[in-house]
DNA sequence: AATTGTACCTGTCAGC
DNA sequence: TGCTGACAGGTACAAT
């Protein structure tokens, strides 16, 4: 569910809503939420719920972060609480939620941070050092920030997998998801079943910045809440209303008319125009 | 090594 | 109306 520009929305929120407080204590309704890793430092195991809530407890929010799709909850003793909200995770702020998996409580005792998840995808856990915790550490660049774009573009040109199952990969590059990637070929003319070693250095070039701009639009309208996705105060995002292809098999190409096609690629959904992408 | 398939869960919706 | 199967924004791990 949730892509870069839905975790960004959600980490902006909640800078402004828990930044300062302190955790007072944790409500875990579901222990499977809470992850954590082996002495080995790799494999994950779960974790005790007491152990967990006393590691937060008494401790201050310092900031929160993005990397990625990962939410980064900074505290004030140098670790971070992490949160991924897979397919259908939602982090609100507001009166206690019945079906929270978990919820944080604060000081200040206004209101409480429910962690919702339908399908049970979503995890959270605590790592001493964010920047060393293993799923972080695998990611690739933030599209969003300064790269190097001869070097994406190389990485990308020497894969033999398709564009679309290339970008979902988030060692290529961190935050994108399927709408999003479904959104930027169509605007590069690009094929979602395109090899991605078939495509030029101008192709690249030219995708990157569609990247960053479908990111951008998606930040501006805080997110699209197709089905599940809601920001930190439990409010929709208006950027489906946005979106040119993605959900819109069967009807019209806004470009040139064409009838829209769905695909599954590598077991995902995806729109194309068989027109005017290529 | 890199790419693709499968498992993890629950809810919704189309078709019969 | 109720059943069945397909499908959903993601990632870890297994298989190839």
């Amino acid at each position: 569910m949730p892509e870069l520009p839905e975790v960004e929305t959600i980490r902006r929120d909640l800078a402004d809503l828990v930044v300062g407080k302190m955790i007072s204590h944790l409500v875990v309704a579901d222990r499977r939420a809470l992850e954590g890793f082996g002495p080995d430092g790799s494999r994950r195991r779960r974790v005790d719920p007491v152990a967990f809530e006393g590691r937060l407890k008494g401790r201050r929010v310092s900031g929160v972060g993005r990397r990625g799709k990962y939410l980064l909850l900074h505290l004030d003793d140098g670790a971070s609480l992490l949160v991924h909200l897979r397919m259908t995770g939602r982090l609100v702020w507001g009166p206690p939620d019945l079906r929270a998996r978990v919820q944080i409580l604060f000081d200040d005792e206004s209101n409480v941070l429910s962690f919702c998840d339908t399908r049970r995808f979503g995890e959270v856990w605590i790592a001493e050092d964010w920047r060393e915790d293993p799923s972080i550490k695998a990611l690739g660049p933030e599209p969003l920030e300064p790269l190097d774009a001869d070097e994406w573009s190389r990485g990308l040109r020497r894969s033999s997998a398709k564009i679309q199952a290339a970008l979902l990969d988030q060692k290529r590059m961190a935050g994108l998801g399927n709408i999003y990637v479904t959104e930027a070929l169509w605007r590069a003319g690009i094929r979602p079943a395109r090899r991605a070693r078939t495509l030029r250095e101008s192709d690249t070039n030219i995708l990157l910045g569609h990247i960053r701009d479908v990111l951008q639009e998606g930040i501006l309208h805080r997110g699209v809440s197709f089905r599940d996705y809601r920001d930190a105060q439990g409010n929709k995002g208006r950027a489906g209303e946005r979106l040119a292809v993605y959900g819109k098999a069967g009807k019209p190409c806004p470009r040139c008319r064409a009838t829209l096609q769905g695909a599954k690629v590598n077991g995902r959904g995806t729109v194309f125009c068989p027109r005017c992408q290529k």
